[in-house]
Parts: structure tokens; sequence; C-alpha cells
DNA sequence: GCTTCCATGTAATAGGTTACATGATTTG
DNA sequence: CAAATCATGTAACCTATTACATGGAAGC
């Protein structure tokens, strides 16, 4: 698989130096939050491989008051094999979406509950969109841009699908003598 | 994990009985096609395993010309487990995209290669959005809508954003006095 | 004639997550 | 005083993918 722990690794190594923890961070919050995760338990053999392969080296902090850690450099040999892995075509996204699946089931559902639903979607897009400004100021590459921007489109057409349709809802919830729900869905056709 | 293969099918035959085989096609192209994924290796045990559960049963149907099948029907157990799944609340969405993490490295790559990374993108988009329409004829309840429209406000999204990029990026690689790459794509900021 | 579609199923393998173990320090 | 942050690592487990096995019929 192209997408694997080792490549992100090698990836995020190529743009800084790191150690274990660090990386588990920045997959977490930093430019490839959104499309991207890695677990510690992933990442620390993930590193130990890289650098039994050559790919990596590391050098040893001693820091007072915290725990000593080990910071990873990428190597000519790394760099190497990430251009490598970007050259194959990239397999298609995967998308796996409890919040669709559960949406699809609405009509199983108590109103209140859908509302809920949607409102801590919402809630999570506007962490997001934060977050995307926040990390906004740290990219510098076309490339870190390009992708920053589609985060930011892809949240913001979101909000905006589920804002409109939260109301539509909600309205249709309330009135009785309306239309039933199935055909009050707001769909944006271009 | 809420939405494993297990509720998956549940899911699919609570609202049309099915064979394993139609399982995997309903996932790839049906209405849940878009954030939804599973084959065969992992449908067949589930489905095995649900039958043993008391959750779903079927009948076998010997077919002229074709192998036979066996048509699963969910039970009312299966329902219940259903309902109970869909009660807790939904994971965040796990979204994982090579073809971001290879744009984020687009300076180690030459301009045709990411010409051709951005069109076949958009032609997968555009695949996307024409099997939309085709299945959104067997939609019909708000849920399935609902799910419907989100898929299609992000595909179109993604063409939109894809197609002012692409532009801007092409541009900028034929005129050789313009502004550097990085600081020409173009982001939608509300 | 070759490929694709129909149809089910198993085994090997890969890849990851979760939980555990450990422990000082800072923040609430 | 409890919880979170920093920091690394291992082991058990789970889940799903890939490849394989099988085979007729229909479409190109």
């Amino acid at each position: 698989m192209a997408l694997d722990v080792r490549i992100l690794c090698l990836g995020a190594l190529s743009q800084a130096d790191a150690s274990g923890y660090e990386l588990q961070k920045a997959f977490k919050d930093g430019p490839f939050g959104h499309f991207v995760e890695a677990s510690y338990g992933s990442i620390y053999p993930a590193l130990t491989r890289l650098t039994d392969e050559g790919l990596v080296t590391f050098s040893e902090h001693t820091q007072e008051g915290r725990p000593d850690k080990k910071v990873y450099s990428i190597l000519d040999a790394g760099k190497a094999s990430l251009v490598a892995a970007i050259s194959d075509m990239p397999q298609t996204d995967k998308f796996r979406s409890e919040f669709l699946f559960f949406m699809t089931f609405a009509e199983l559902m108590e109103e209140t509950q859908i509302m809920r639903l949607i409102d801590e979607r919402i809630a999570i897009f506007e962490d997001n969109k934060a977050r995307l400004d926040e990390t906004g100021n740290d990219v510098s590459t076309l490339g870190q841009k390009f992708v920053q921007g589609y985060g930011r489109a892809m949240v913001e057409a979101s909000l905006k699908y589920l804002r409109e349709n939260r109301a539509l809802v909600e309205e249709t919830a309330r009135g009785k003598n309306r239309p039933p729900l199935k055909d009050t869905v707001k769909v944006n056709q271009s």
C-alpha cells in the first residue's frame, strides 16, 4: 500500500525533524490532520523499521524535566523513497463516515436525535475550520497551500449543506401540515 | 467499532433482501458507495456470523444459467441490533487521501505530473457525480436524500476547487515572468 | 476466443488499533 | 489532588484485504 505509516513518517520528516511523539501530534493537528491518521502503536515500529532500512536516522536528546526523546531526520535514501512513493498513481480516497451511514437510517431515529447528530457534526466542522485557520500560518509551499485550501473548501461546503438542511429538518419537524420530510431536503443541484 | 461490515450488511438488508454478491455491488455503486466499502472476503464471513447470531436468515435460490445464491433477509433481532448501533454517537469520519498527501509534496514533482494528478482527480469526481445522478432515482427516504445531497455537495465543491486551481497552476507553469507558484493558489476564504 | 459477470467461500497475510507498562512534570 | 502533557515502546487483538479455488454463461 502506498500510503502506509512509514511513508507518512517520511513525508512529515521531509519537512522537519521530529520525534515519534511529535509526528503523532502533527498527523492529528497539523497540516496533514484532515486526511491522515496514525497511532503511536504504528508510528514507533515504523520509525524503527525506517532506521533499520537506512531511510532515517535519529539523535537522542536529553531534556530537563521531560523524558528523553529521539529526534528523527530523513536521509537521502529516505527522500528518494518518498519521491518514488509519490510517483505511483494515488489510490482513490477512502472515506468512511459513520455519520452518513447513520443518517441513511434517519427514519429509525427521533427528530431530537437527528438534530443532535447534525449539531454535533456542525460543531466538529467548526473546530476543523478553526484548526485549519490556525495551522494556516506554518504552511508555505504550493502543495501545502493547495491541500489546505482543499480542506477548507470541503469544510465550508459541509457546513453550508448541514446548516441549510438542518433548518429544513427542524421546520418540517415542527409543523404538521407540511409536506413529508422526505420531499424537503435541499439539494444543491449545479 | 460501530461501523463494521456486519452493521453495514444489516443496514443494507434493512432496505432490501440481498445476496452477498449483491451487497458488495450495493456498497460499491449504490447509495452507500461514497462513504463505505467492503470486499467479499469480509462480507461472506459477516453474513455467516449474522446468521449464527440470529440477526438474519437466508433462503437458497436456484437459478437457471447462473450459480445458486443465498438471499439474506433481516430478522427483528437484526433490526433491533441496527437501531442500537445507530444510537451510539458516530465516530468522526475517517478520510484517507493519497491524492492530498501526494499533492503536499508537489514541489518534488514535475508540473506535468501534478496536472495529470489533478486531471485524473477531476475525472474520478465526474464519474462519482454521474453515478450519484444515476442512483438518485432509487433513493426515497429523507435519510437517503440527505446523504445523497451531502455526497453531491462534496463532489461539486471538490470539482470547483480542483478546476479553479488547475487553471492557476497551469497558467503559472506556462509563464516564467510570473510570481512563484506558491503564491497563486486560490483559496475560497469565506 | 477472451473477458466480464454471476456467485460463494477460505486461507494467508497485512495492517493497524487498543491496552498496557512506566514515570516525571505541569496545569487546572 | 487529579488530569493532562511529554515520551517511548511492546503485546494482544481485531479487522479487513488479497489471493486463491471453482465454474457456467453471456457479451465483445
